[in-house]
DNA sequence: GTCTATAACGAGATAGAC
DNA sequence: GTCTATCTCGTTATAGAC
């Protein structure tokens, strides 16, 4: 069959999931349809539906893919940054190229759709958010006990802030269109973790 | 004419705006339709439209009634509630009645739609926005200045992180439906201003 | 102020040919 | 793997009666 869970490189499967990525992180899940994707690859709906049998299902495949990306890119913060702080601030790096791209963090939409998408999508926008947690509360638990950063309660509720402070600068940011907003927040983010001797002063 | 800019209390107007409201807060500009109004109303398609005769008209007054609302709410904090770190937790309670009707904030979802929205629409979520920022940045500065809030940089960058993290938290909060999540950081938010005297444990 | 009726269009999806 | 043709339904919106 062609609607394989991981299809191939440049495939038009890729392709339809690349143009159907944009078009929801840029207008939502309910606000593209198959048309527009086909309009934008010279294709015909059917073509589309061959590869994905129905729309929640490319909404299932999108939000696997995006994912296993990030999670592949949370593996290379971890193997090529060394410290808390620089990994976290590798960590807002990925929200901010996302935002250059003129996007919204395709889970962070999905988590303003939520209510309207069909359970296997839920799952797995779930799943993402709990990946996320996960890993950036190891990343606080190891950097506070390293003594690199500071921060008051349990890491995983910590982390939970961060994930949200990120998702709703971006979410903010996007109406006003000015990813200096953005860096603004990311940058005082990492700044108020980082554990700052007395008497040294703020950049 | 009917549709007017302020309709009467318990105004056929004013119960169609009620539910179009929930409805957006929970599903998405997007995400519902006349025929969900009319359903839930008893009513049929063109009476909704002899009161709103476009949805991107319905939509436009939702934010104007929603900001008007906010700001009301505003105004009420900063009478009943004395000093920076009251208020801003009195701000924080504004979201949290949002979130406890298992609600988005209606700006922070339409934000999530911006690209779709009509030019108006638009102008009106940011005028949303605006207003919030330019409230806390005033409490943020005042409280600094009194000492009994701290934090780096202008007042108005603190505002759009605090907001930012707000929307954020509700936006993550509502998939785990678990409003303890939104709590957690609302709380963690004021406690992290308030200035908190050398050897003060936290709670 | 609300209705019936309907227009005009777009949505997701299927059958079957090539 | 993609097409033409078509279906069914839902969407926003309007005309005109009551």
């Amino acid at each position: 069959m062609s609607t394989r869970i991981r299809p191939e490189e440049g495939s038009t499967a890729q392709q339809i999931l690349d143009v159907a990525e944009r078009l929801v992180q840029r207008q939502g899940f309910n606000g593209f349809s198959y048309a527009d994707i086909a309009a934008e690859m010279n294709l015909t709906k059917p073509a589309l539906h061959y590869h994905f049998s129905s729309k929640a299902e490319l909404g299932e495949a999108l939000i696997t893919r995006y994912t296993a990306r990030f999670t592949a890119a949370l593996d290379a913060i971890d193997a090529g940054e060394v410290g808390a702080p620089a990994k976290l601030e590798g960590y807002t790096a990925l929200y901010l190229d996302v935002l250059r791209n003129k996007r919204m963090c395709l889970c962070g939409m999905l988590a303003a759709e939520y209510q309207t998408l069909s359970p296997p999508m839920r799952r797995a926008v779930l799943e993402f958010f709990n990946r996320n947690e996960a890993w950036l509360a190891g990343i606080l638990d190891e950097g506070r006990s390293e003594g690199e950063i500071g921060f008051e309660g349990p890491p995983g509720e910590k982390a939970q802030m961060i994930v949200g402070t990120l998702e709703g600068a971006m979410l903010v940011a996007r109406p006003h269109d000015d990813i200096s907003r953005f860096e603004a927040v990311a940058r005082r983010l990492v700044h108020e973790l980082v554990v700052h001797p007395a008497g040294t002063a703020a950049g």
